[in-house]
Parts: C-alpha cells; structure tokens; sequence
DNA sequence: CTCCTTACGCACCTTCAGGTTCGTAACCGA
DNA sequence: TCGGTTACGAACCTGAAGGTGCGTAAGGAG
C-alpha cells in the first residue's frame, strides 16, 4: 500500500550498524569497556586481531567520536584508548546484543541445521511445474 | 594482563552481528514488523532493493529460523512472509539500535566533519621524528 | 494469439573489507 | 654493536558481498 517507505540512506539501522557492524569494532568496544587500556594490551586481549585491524578499527572509532587516543611520546611510545561519553552510550545496546545472541542464538543454529537437512531431502522450494 | 579473553569466534556480539548486519537485512525485519507481508510488497516499502538481494536476505532470514514463508500455488504465484516468534524477539534490540541512531547519530557525524578538519590542518598522529 | 503478472533461479561482474608482509623510529639492556 | 621494544604506515593480494541482467512457469485480460 505505502509504496518505499524504507529508505536504506535514511535508515537509522544502517547508520548504528556502519558503526558497530566491522568485523572487529565490537570486540575492540568490548574490550575499552573497563577503562582506559594501551594498544598492546587490546591487542593481547583479542584473539587473532592482526596489527593493522587493530589500528584500522581504532581509527574509525576514534574519527566517529567514540574512543579518545592519548599518545605518550616516549620510546617506545605509549599510546593509550579511552572510550568518550558518547562511546560509553554504546554500551547498553551492546549488552542487549550479547543478551539476545545468549537466549537465542541457540534456536538460530538449530535452525540452520534443521533448514539444511530439508534441503538435502529435496523440499519443495521452487514454484512447481 | 588476562591475556586472549576476547574471541571472535565465541563472542555473542559476532554472532548477532553476523544475522542482522547484512545490507538489507535489518530493513527487511523492519517491513515485517507489522504482520505478513507478501514478496512483492516488501519489494515496493524498500527503495532500491532487487529481487535477487530481496529474495537472497529472505533466504536467510528464513534458514535462521526468524521468517516463516508461505507459498500459495496460484499463477501468478503468492509468497507470504511473517516473523517467526523468534523473529519477533529481534525487534526490541532492533528499536533500541534505532533509538540509539536517533539520539547520537549526529554527535557521530559531527565528530566525522571535526576529523576531516583536523586531518586538512595536518594534525599530529604520526609519532614525530 | 499475445502480453502482463509474480516470485523466483542462474550466470556473470565489480568492489571493497579484510588479511599478510615489510619497513620504521629511537631508546635500552646485554 | 646488536637485537628487542611499541605502535604504527604503505603496498599488495584475495574472497566474499553485493549488483545487473536474463530466463521462466502458466493463467487471465485484451
């Protein structure tokens, strides 16, 4: 009836999830929740995060206001992460996320596994001749 | 000092975002909000969706157990989809992701235009020789 | 007899997020 | 003198997500 009511550009879903939707930049928010910690640390804290992902997910947070960066010229060099005021209002929907994927994510793979057994028994998915 | 807490693999946050954070995804839940909806409707509430993408995020949805989908066997053929009560479960995360958008979306963009600034101005963020 | 309709599948192409590797500055301890 | 340290930048490569276009069924309207 109401024709192209959902815009994706004008979406605000696309907009929170070009933020928090990189492969990374939720474990690296995760991992800033505590406080102020050093590249290093975040580094060792994530499994598999390679230097420049780390640095490449840094960036964006910090260029969307999210994480403040502090660099302490010594050598070698300091460089401290902090989430801002408006990083910390991430939170709470962060948590939700990990709550649903808690209750729920279960069902989701059982039925991935269920919908692949259907598959290979030949269901019915095309409009039949 | 804890060392590899935070894997990607066994994260929640991961597996929710891999469900939702796909292109059209979220607007395809969001259309389905208010009931069944027939293919052809969704096509026409979502400004620039194909068939192939609408057809490809349907797929999904319903592998994962969130859509249910109701062929009717007319010609032309009907394709009805509805939330599953799983599906449902998504939408109150979903509204405070849209929530979140609306109240600090802009404090992102403006934090993206002071960036670019300070980045024209060259600001420091080599660590200087 | 022909065209329009609906809801797809399939084959192909492009783009970009993500990954790997290498180089770097300059101090410190051995 | 030499390797280890920290936190990067730059160049290159690859695979997967997303996009475009074509074919299709069968009935009803004209």
């Amino acid at each position: 009836m109401k024709p192209a009511d959902i815009s994706l550009t004008a979406c605000s879903y696309t907009h929170v999830l070009e933020i928090i939707s990189n492969k990374w930049t939720a474990l690296v928010i995760y991992s800033l929740e505590e406080g102020t910690i050093r590249y290093g640390e975040i580094k060792k804290r994530i499994e598999g995060i390679s230097q420049k992902m780390l640095t490449q997910t840094l960036r964006q947070l910090e260029r969307d206001g999210l994480v403040t960066r502090k660099v302490t010229p010594s050598v070698p060099p300091i460089v401290d992460y902090t989430l801002t005021p408006l990083g910390k209002t991430l939170i709470p929907c962060m948590k939700m996320l990990k709550e649903w994927a808690a209750e729920h994510y279960p069902s989701v793979q059982q039925a991935r596994v269920s919908y692949e057994l259907s598959e290979e028994n030949g269901e019915v998915r095309q409009l039949e001749s």
